[in-house]
DNA sequence: TTGCAAAAGTGTAACGATGACACTATCTTG
DNA sequence: CAAGATAGTGTCATCGTTACACTTTTGCAA
């Protein structure tokens, strides 16, 4: 481990706010931690950035070590330094968060290890560091974004309803909205494409299904 | 100079982005290298974080040793981690942007040493490191502030007139702005008060003069 | 003293965006 | 074939935004 030298550099570490949604909740990924400090505590996902690597490139690794998933939508969010963040030593810490829809990760999760697991937004358990805080400020940035710009589209798996799309501004915002003129909004935004197709779904009538215009791009609009 | 070892720890840094008004143009502050990398170029002003100081009080002091002024705004921007940023060894950078009213500058600026300037935002020189991408960032999140916060009170003195005002706005956006519409709009944000003293500006109708209700707070309007 | 220049200050109407609101269509199942 | 369940659709009122022009007050010079 370490050692504290008056002044030595700080170590610098990645974090992510790993966001899906599931179980129709919207859920983050946490990791328990095996050690000291905070051992046996829930955890975001990170570690420390390596020598020749990018910041991004850091948080999509430890993203993809967690998670198995890559290629996903991920943003910096802001960057904590207290002091005394860590007991061990000053660490710096570059949070990013990551959005990633529920069909990617069927694969793996929660399966290379035990030690990591899918918890609700309303229900999370306390977390060592600041990590509270970067969950915090996570979800306001994901929740003002939806307000101005179609980053809950990537949330959306290849082919979708628009009842489907309207559930997932519900589960992040956290109220009902209505629905034709969330029909109107989403359709004027002209990011998504109608198909020929239709989802059968129980006993009613199907529904049509949409595709993103352009997967992976997040337009800011308005 | 600290060697490059494999798995070292980077070095962490703040910098600064320090905007103010001055002459009728938007400015910000740049000091001149005294040392390799860039030696003789123009950069933010920045430095190292302190082993027992805060990221924000880093940014702070930076801003102080190099304007003099302190207690003004200050938010994180972004953080700049590319591995080849700084060619002598890995170098992580905070950003932080300042807003200072030209009056709290009067005093100091240019006075201790030389080596610092201000300069107009569209007549920068080519700026050492990454600066010329950070400058970019700051005045995006601050001409975007603009629309949905009143931030652009913090560049205002304890009085000031409307017109005064309009052309803050008018500075930090590069466009001219209707002064009907303009003065009902900051009316409506409630944040600043009528006076009953009146500025004599020449030979034309003295101007009403305003205080900002607030001081130091930014609201988030809209 | 008067009138000219120069900035301060003031209201209204058109337009577009947003929000509230209820019924019909289509399918499955019993 | 009736009942239940979700998909899908349009209009009107309200509010905020934008465009737009003239009067007021002062200092200065003729």
């Amino acid at each position: 481990m370490p050692r504290k030298a008056p002044n030595a550099h700080p170590a610098v570490t990645t974090n992510v706010v790993v966001f899906t949604l599931r179980d129709d909740r919207l859920k983050l990924l946490l990791v328990r931690r095996r050690s000291d400090p905070f051992r046996g505590m829930w955890a975001l996902p990170g570690g420390f950035i390596r020598p020749d690597e990018d910041l991004d490139a850091s948080a999509m690794r430890e993203l993809e070590e967690s998670t198995g998933v890559g290629g996903v939508y991920l943003e910096q969010l802001f960057t904590f330094g207290a002091p005394d963040r860590d007991p061990r030593e000053r660490v710096i810490s570059v949070a990013y968060y990551a959005l990633v829809p529920s069909e990617k990760l069927r694969l793996r999760t929660a399966s290379h290890t035990e030690a990591i697991g899918w918890f609700a937004l309303d229900e999370l358990p306390e977390l060592a560091f600041d990590h509270g805080e970067m969950v915090k400020v996570a979800h306001e940035r994901l929740s003002s974004k939806l307000a101005y710009s179609t980053i809950a589209l990537q949330f959306m798996p290849e082919k979708f309803t628009l009842s489907e799309l309207q559930n997932v501004y519900e589960l992040i915002l956290n109220e009902k909205l209505d629905k034709r003129n969330f029909r109107k909004r989403v359709l004027s935004m002209d990011q998504i494409n109608q198909t020929h197709e239709v989802r059968r779904n129980g006993s009613h009538r199907p529904a049509r299904l949409y595709r993103v215009k352009n997967p992976g791009e997040v337009q800011i609009i308005r």
